[in-house]
DNA sequence: ATGGCGCAGTCTCTGCGA
């Protein structure tokens, strides 16, 4: 019987170099009984010829995945064990997938959503999202984001009307507030943090999503990711901007959300941590 | 003071990430 399941998302920085660390991670937290049911990643770095769908078939999860040369690309993995039994093959396990945004042609592989049965529990909407990133606010890739991220907004609000049941997780390259930021004064007004990245973000959130990292009480300074330079993780100099936002059903049922600093201990890791929501069945 | 690290591909350099 399924009492609840954990979702959770992380940025790989190339899949093809910490497909072992994901393997592993998957491993521990179903050792430790916390195993992750559906796993969004985000730069794979790869195309869709090379994903390992088969390596993590053998690690107990089917995997969809919506990837392009050298940049960006997405994918969503489920644990076998954890799927209702209507889930027999790939179009019985991914509904209603769907690559990029509706209407919003773009080359760069940020978006793919899928609705889920697991088992006990009614089906969930999963968007594994990678936010351009924006470089800074004076460049054209910062057009670029604020574009992508209205139309990420007008889309979402049909995806809700759609599934109640739903959630956003991802990278989404904003720390929403100076509280998710190690030095506020520091990047005061720059990328990552400038108020048009904010309000697009509270955007989000007045659509009827909320931040499940917020709803619990957590440790000061908690980030999800540090610069690879200057010794970021080890100076806890970091930012949190990788996110789980949840619809209003799934909120009323979310026990737990966390970050696990934990990978980013490990050998050649990402510089991302994994980010968990625990949801009630 | 604009650097530092790590990844992919064009591959001993460049572009990009955040």
């Amino acid at each position: 019987m399924t009492e609840s399941i954990r979702i959770a998302a992380w940025n790989v920085n190339s899949l093809k170099v910490r497909l072992p660390h994901v393997k592993r991670w998957l491993e521990e937290q179903e050792a430790a009984k916390k195993p992750i049911d559906a796993l969004c990643l985000q730069e794979l770095k790869m195309t869709d010829d090379k994903f390992p769908h088969q390596e993590l078939e053998a690690a107990g999860y089917i995997s969809l995945a919506a990837g392009q040369k050298t940049y960006n690309g997405v994918a969503i993995l489920v644990r076998r064990a954890a799927l209702a039994p209507i889930a027999t093959d790939l179009e019985t396990t991914f509904l209603k997938p769907l690559r990029n945004i509706p209407g919003y042609a773009d080359e760069q592989q940020r978006i793919l959503a899928a609705t889920i049965c697991f088992k006990g529990m009614q089906p969930i909407r999963l968007v594994s999202a990678y936010f351009p990133n924006g470089q800074s606010p004076d460049s054209e890739k910062f057009i670029y984001k604020l574009g992508w991220l209205t139309a990420l907004h007008s889309w979402l609000e049909t995806e809700l009307k759609d599934s109640a049941r739903f959630a956003l997780l991802g990278d989404f390259n904003i720390a929403p507030t100076d509280a998710d930021v190690h030095d506020p004064k520091a990047w005061e007004g720059q990328n990552l943090v400038s108020p048009p990245e904010r309000e697009a973000f509270q955007g989000l959130l007045d659509l009827g999503l909320y931040d499940s990292f917020r709803l619990f009480e957590q440790a000061p300074k908690t980030y999800s990711w540090w610069d690879y330079r200057m010794m970021g993780f080890r100076r806890n100099a970091g930012m949190r901007i990788d996110h789980i936002l949840l619809s209003d059903a799934l909120k009323a049922n979310c026990l737990s959300s966390i970050i696990d600093k934990v990978p980013r201990t490990w050998e050649q890791p990402s510089d991302h941590a994994p980010v968990i929501a625990e949801i009630k069945a």
